[in-house]
DNA sequence: GCCAACGTTGGC
DNA sequence: GCCAACGTTGGC
């Protein structure tokens, strides 16, 4: 059962281009709903893997520059996406209905905002971080695993000042 | 704005 | 089930 063996805390990147969404955005709103991700492998992750407690590296794509701005803590694990429910809106998918729903989405509550961006550049320098999906040329996934090292390794860069 | 890389769609 | 066409992503 959950309640006795709980899923230990997992990592996860997610992408988000300004123009949409900063974390700003997430400093001022304290909470958001993470709704529109239409490709299933990301759906998945947020499906079936995502559970409240885990803690997120909020990447900025097609920034200047491009690069994790801040952090995030999953506040609600996956659950339908109700944007895809709504007829006319850019989310709408006549395929999800309420008894078997494609898309989902996640809750991100605020954590922190780094105060300089480290950038897409920094992580591909950075010992440790050689094997993260982001810095891999053509990756596009939006949701992306990472590992607690990465995590911690990210969050510390982001932590110094004056980069 | 360009364009490579990728995911999805649809004809067959 | 193949694969070309298409649309999108996202670094540069």
């Amino acid at each position: 059962m959950a309640i006795l063996f709980p899923m230990p805390k997992r990592y996860w990147l997610m992408k988000c281009e300004p123009a949409a969404y900063t974390i700003d955005d997430l400093a001022r709103d304290g909470r958001t709903s993470w709704e529109g991700v239409r490709n299933f492998q990301a759906r998945n992750f947020m499906r079936d893997d995502m559970q409240e407690g885990d803690e997120a590296l909020f990447y900025a794509s097609n920034a200047d520059p491009s690069g994790v701005t801040g952090l995030a803590r999953i506040a609600r694990a996956g659950y339908p996406d109700p944007f895809a429910w709504k007829k006319g809106h850019k989310y709408y998918d006549e395929g999800s209905t309420a008894a078997k729903p494609v898309w989902y989405s996640v809750d991100l509550a605020y954590v922190a905002t780094f105060p300089a961006v480290v950038s897409l550049e920094t992580l591909k320098n950075t010992k440790g971080l050689e094997q993260m999906m982001v810095i891999r040329k053509g990756s596009r996934l939006s949701v992306q695993p990472v590992t607690k090292s990465e995590f911690d390794i990210v969050a510390r860069l982001g932590s110094k000042r004056g980069r």
